[in-house]
DNA sequence: GCCTATCTGTGCGACATCACACAAAATGAA
DNA sequence: TTCATTTTGTGTGATGTCGCACAGATAGGC
């Protein structure tokens, strides 16, 4: 399989973007890896070693706070990359990374991206423009926690997820739900019932089905959207 | 006065941290501005023509929902510059940009900025550091945003604003606080009489000073330590 | 087929915040 | 001074979420 590298670089949308000659230096340090849902990627503090690429899986960040709860603070899938800090310049960040949907992603040694940053290319404004688009998702979590119900921030959350998953079928416990969104599972569970009654989607036992992604759509707050938009403003 | 400038610019962290070369390059393309309460410095969308690097204002990134609320996202002093997406490749962003506190600014033409980005220098690094620093806090805010009491929020805000500020007085009503945190006036009362009986803060009609910073300091929830700690070693 | 662990549903009292209404106090302009 | 405006204080009832307790329901291992 001579081009395996070259069909899964192009799964992350990131990578595929980049022009051919950047492709083929970094091709050689790209290595794929399985993840599983749960895995953490990275603990807070921990000196990163490896940037990721997401090509099937989803990646949380969260904050854990000292007393055990969390709250998710931001999502990456194949539109972006995990590891941020160490072409920001600080090398870790205070959050915990973790798989919130299994799958493969691609990863690349830190000498090696920031190496390939340093040289000013496309690398360097692919990786800064996402990282633009990911604030205004950390953003816009931050004003949806404050201004909305935990019902809009569930749509939000569903919607963010199913936009970066294959398929509509989310591996998700409301229990796991309930501490992405920095909520009690009692409430997850009561807006889930909502939403499901509303025949936007369905779930069972640790899976959730986005059955009407139009639905979702309207339910949701402007926080969604405005997210939206700025992904498709400076990813494409 | 032929050192005026460089006088300005090093009470801005960011700028006084630069090599002496850097520095004359920027200078003769920086200039002055003096912000009141309130001013706008640029709307959600529109194309930034300069970056601003605070002196002595306190500049706030809020969203505004359509339905006219509103929540702070970051706040920046001299520690750091506004105008993030110009050199992270996007131009606009979706929030307004307001004085939180007036004082004085340098800024500097996109241009000029940009070109000294892409050298790939210093400023280039100081510059991703500092963003690297506010992702901090703005993920800090959605989290406390979610976890915490508008009781913690406030002395959050207090403390964010009290780093940035000269003195211990801020020029703020407690409608405009309530604004900034996304809650009600009457919540900002409050919680604000709470902390005045406990000796922490003195307020009167659109004016609180930090009495006791160290009772604060105590009386805020991780969000601010976690943030701080951050900056500092951002930063320093 | 049974049993245990996991996941989801529900009830209840407590609490924080909201929305609204209006009072009290301080300020500034006429 | 007088009066209108701004800022802060307070009350009331509604709502959303919390914390806790526990009851069904389902899946998977034995």
């Amino acid at each position: 399989m001579p081009d395996s590298k070259a069909t899964q670089s192009a799964s992350n949308h990131l990578l595929a973007a980049l022009p051919e000659e950047v492709c083929r230096r970094l091709e050689p340090s790209l290595e794929p890896v399985d993840f599983n849902l749960g895995d953490v990627v990275y603990e807070p503090g921990a000196r990163l070693q490896h940037v990721y690429f997401p090509v099937t899986c989803i990646i949380s960040l969260l904050y854990m706070m000292e007393n055990g709860a969390s709250a998710e603070i931001g999502v990456t899938g194949n539109e972006g990359v995990v590891g941020i800090p160490l072409y920001m310049g600080g090398d870790t960040m205070p959050n915990r990374a973790v798989i919130q949907s299994s799958g493969s992603a691609l990863r690349l040694p830190a000498k090696e991206l920031q190496d390939e940053f340093r040289r000013g290319g496309e690398l360097q404004l692919a990786l800064l423009r996402f990282t633009q688009a990911l604030i205004t998702q950390m953003s816009q979590t931050a004003v949806c926690n404050q201004l909305h119900t935990l019902e809009q921030q569930l749509c939000r959350w569903l919607l963010l997820s199913h936009d970066r998953l294959q398929g509509d079928e989310l591996v998700m416990t409301q229990e796991l739900m309930a501490n992405m969104l920095g909520v009690r599972r009692e409430g997850v569970t009561l807006s889930a019932r909502r939403l499901q009654r509303a025949g936007l989607i369905r779930y069972n036992r640790g899976k959730v089905n986005i059955i009407d992604r139009k639905g979702l759509e309207e339910a949701v707050c402007e926080c969604y959207r405005v997210v939206k938009v700025e992904y498709e403003r400076l990813l494409h």
